[in-house]
DNA sequence: GAAGCGTGGTG
DNA sequence: TCACCAAGCTT
């Protein structure tokens, strides 16, 4: 039986009016800057924790691109925390200084910092209305096992997607293929039965084959954390590396002092390690050339969640005396 | 192509 | 407790 793209693309439009989740706000405006905001925080990122802890708070303070661009680096940090992957931040900082208006093309969106192939498709397909698909993890998964692909390159996926999208409507069809990824082409346990796509996809009866991951090593990384005490302040600085970039936090050192107090541990699990931190208070007698906060002065920086316990535990034990 | 880069939810 | 994963980008 051959069942004919136009059909297809019906399907899917009919199955997005009915159980899309068409009220997502970044759904709902012509704003670019406030698609592109959407499409970053949404990088590698739950639309949950955006939607009720991120966005609103975020455009509230820039509600701009010119105001974006114009606002310190470390508000912006602060209004990021605990959002994680940091580099997004500074590049959304970074991007907004550069231009006053988004670019329309795909190619000109992709020259800006912390735009990719996809989130340059997104931008391009939901605020400017191009006929382009977009690519992203549920997307993917979808064409995987539209087309009993394993391990297939970026490349092929997008020949496959530029061959799918509807291009008469291609915002409703890019926002409904996300949704599909999300509720019914689910990684565990997908519901084909209910798929728009089921008539034309060949891996429905063994959709878990399809796509394969591979595994990875997650070691382990030990710390010795010291927390200098001062005048009932901590000395935090600010991280320069790419690792939390901008982020204020503690001073890890190879041995700790003999003089220094042992207060506990505290775990955290990153993507590609564990850290486990052993955590250390020193009274410093003098001011040492270090920077101190109150705990009043440290809610005010952008910290990571690492440090974040860090705190707790050191404000725990303050306490029990 | 592969590794580095955060955090919270899920089973 | 742990592995896996989520609207990916950069180097």
């Amino acid at each position: 039986m051959n069942i004919s793209y136009a059909q297809i693309h019906k399907n899917i439009h009919f199955w997005y009016q009915k159980y899309g989740r068409l009220d997502l706000p970044w759904r709902n405006t012509k704003d670019a800057y406030e698609i592109y905001l959407s499409e970053v925080m949404l990088q590698q990122t739950q639309v949950k924790t955006v939607l009720e802890r991120y966005y609103f708070p975020f455009l509230k303070k820039f509600p701009t691109l010119k105001a974006l661009g114009s606002a310190p680096l470390d508000d912006v940090l602060k209004m990021w925390e605990g959002l994680g992957y940091y580099s997004r931040a500074k590049n959304l900082h970074k991007t907004a200084s550069m231009v006053s208006t988004l670019p329309e093309e795909i190619e000109a969106l992709k020259k800006l910092p912390g735009i990719g192939e996809n989130t340059a498709h997104a931008v391009a397909a939901f605020a400017f209305k191009k006929p382009v698909p977009v690519m992203e993890a549920n997307v993917k998964r979808i064409l995987c096992r539209l087309h009993k692909l394993k391990t297939p390159t970026d490349k092929k996926l997008w020949e496959v997607a530029y061959t799918l999208v509807d291009t008469n409507n291609p915002f409703d069809y890019n926002q409904a293929m996300m949704d599909i990824g999300a509720t019914v082409c689910r990684v565990k346990d997908p519901s084909c039965d209910l798929c728009p796509l089921h008539s034309i996809c060949q891996g429905k009866e063994e959709p878990a084959l399809y796509p394969t991951k591979k595994k990875r090593l997650v070691p382990t990384r030990e710390e010795h954390i010291m927390l200098s005490v001062y005048n009932e302040k901590l000395s935090l600085t600010q991280r320069s590396g790419k690792f939390l970039h901008g982020l204020w936090g503690f001073e890890s050192i190879e041995v700790p002092l003999c003089a220094a107090e042992y207060i506990g541990e505290v775990r955290h699990a990153y993507t590609h390690f564990k850290l486990k931190c052993k955590v250390y208070v020193y009274h410093e007698v003098n001011k040492a050339e270090k920077d101190y906060f109150s705990i009043e002065e440290i809610v005010k920086l952008a910290v990571s969640k690492v440090d974040d316990k860090i705190v707790k535990l050191y404000l725990d034990t303050i306490q029990r005396y």
